[in-house]
DNA sequence: AATGAATGAGGATTCATTCAT
DNA sequence: GATGAATGAATCCTCATTCAT
């Protein structure tokens, strides 16, 4: 009727609900990714996720929403991920340490939330703003928390946690372009020279 | 018609062709700082620099190009004033502290550039990459080669300067977003506090 | 650039303003007609009025505007015609007679705007029924004003004018009908006997 | 899935057939009234009538073929008030009375019919013009029917059956409005008033 | 038979860009 | 040169309809 592409004839086999789901956030990660909210267009990612726009819509509300559950969907894998150190029987350089090579192992493995998460910065928006309650923010109050204890135990000299966060929070961005972006960066001579500048916090 | 729109009757004199060059850049920077690229529409900025939509298209052929024009003027207001410094006659530790307070001051003065360049991050764009040439980049290597000045002369430890470089402009826009965004933070302390940080840097 | 449409070659002579609105509003007013205002789309009638899409939008801000712009343009147009008869010199009877003709004659020579005016009755939707306060309800009012003179000065039976203006519209409607729809309906007849239905209001 | 939808656990008891047609229309009815025919839609239906929406299209091949049968169940419960008169033992006149009563009474009751009969105008749209034969072109018939055996038995003035049924009709219609928009009107006033009108068509 | 998840044609609206005046 | 009316490609989103379960 019409819609008789030539060609490729979409035999869309029926996958498992949660299969569809991951299919959709996969395929907005790629499109948001690659070409940012604004140049990225629903069609698209429905098309990259062999499904129907309309299937899109049943699930979030606008293309905000999808992009809000993309970020979030993010921001879960990295917690998961560093919340297993907050619990570690170790101490606060090593928590540090620790954390800061989790961090910077996500995003250099999954440049494309780097993307998505820093680079398209969500809280430009002042919409997703309100949605994602996940932005770099939250990260620093968690970094500042961190800080927080190591000031308190001593072990950490005393500065503005909060800036402190942040700070912690620039350099491994920085970390992390050079390895997604530069050329043969180590990756360890990168650490080790962050670790350099970041010993000015320390006592 | 067109002129027979009631109430404000626009009397639009005709400026000259510089006092008018600036009137478009003004209004577009502010457009641009306000709604961020795509947000904002070229009538808007047409009817804030008091011209014809034709006008800024005589002058820019396109949007981007527009985009690309506001930021080349933030980047040359910034490289006038840090330009001064390069020549001062000055050691190292003055050259590098006056840059960062100059670097700073220029932000926090000019918030709409802040926006334009560091946040809207025209390097978002796949276009816009290919247009404006990278100001983060452009910039880490000048301070890159202060920094390879320092290290060459021994007053600075011998770290990676092009990673050093980056650092620094990481923590300074943390101090300007602190500046601009944050409530009561004190120019002061954060400074000192980046110092603190920094400090690691230096032997 | 992908929109050579083979064929005809839009060679769109440009018109004088007032001329391109009377195309919009006479190709709006052709589509709404024979279509209704759901089942007749934007595109079809710019394309009728042979502009582009974003013209009729420039000047009217929604489909809803356009449509109520239509309706206000059968208004007017009728009221100007039946306006002459309220100043005539004639008597309340005669009036009646002519106003009841003009009434007729109008909507049977522009059977579109019967269409738009009475059978898509705009009323039915809210937002329209704001925008246009001119729907049937206003036409009553008019004609009960009329009513009301009469019953003062003793040439029409004490009645409730409103109803009874209702009811002549109501007749009115169905003359109307019966010329635009009908087939060899007299409208002399109809009208002789609308005479002889109304006449049970007279004394 | 579907059945893990948190609140609401929608215990749908399986309802024998005819209980399930019956809600289904009344469902419809209710929807189509409030929003009229295009600002409906089936899912609202379907879960106003507790059933999948599937269901609803096993029984009616479209929405319009829905409306249809909403429409078509207003004229059939309409006939079967007013069939009952025809038979009755009494004049024309009591007829008459009786008809006009039972009409008004029928939509004043159920306000919901008249908006789906009379101002949702199914023969507004094309396409329903095709599918519903017509509902106020049928009544009209009747009445003339009516009409004519009072012209033929003299009970009634010589005047085209047609015509006058159609004004009967709309008559009764501004009744019907008056008293379901109408704010206080008095049925047996406007009854009276329209007798009054009518009354020109009486010898 | 009943369901509702999936679909995608369709449509209103926006806005960068052009070009006749 | 300056202007802004005109343009129409592009895009988000809706919703009637289908069909696998």
């Amino acid at each position: 009727m019409g819609n008789m592409r030539s060609g490729k004839s979409k035999k869309r086999q029926v996958l498992p609900a949660p299969a569809r789901q991951k299919m959709i956030l996969d395929a907005a990660l790629d499109e948001f990714a690659r070409f940012g909210y604004d140049e990225c267009n629903v069609d698209a990612i429905a098309e990259k996720a062999e499904i129907g726009k309309g299937t899109i819509y049943r699930q979030y509300p606008s293309k905000l929403d999808l992009y809000a559950a993309v970020v979030k969907r993010g921001h879960d894998m990295l917690h998961e991920k560093m919340g297993q150190i907050a619990h570690c029987d170790c101490g606060f350089d090593e928590k540090t340490r620790r954390g800061i090579k989790e961090f910077v192992d996500f995003f250099v493995t999954n440049p494309k939330y780097y993307r998505v998460i820093f680079v398209e910065r969500p809280d430009r928006r002042l919409k997703l703003n309100r949605m994602v309650p996940h932005g770099e923010e939250h990260l620093a109050q968690e970094i500042a928390r961190h800080i927080t204890h190591g000031v308190e135990s001593g072990e950490f000299r005393a500065v503005d946690p909060h800036f402190a966060a942040l700070s912690f929070l620039a350099i491994a961005k920085v970390i992390i372009e050079r390895q997604i972006y530069g050329r043969g960066h180590s990756l360890d001579a990168d650490t080790r020279a962050a670790a350099d500048i970041l010993k000015g916090i320390h006592k």
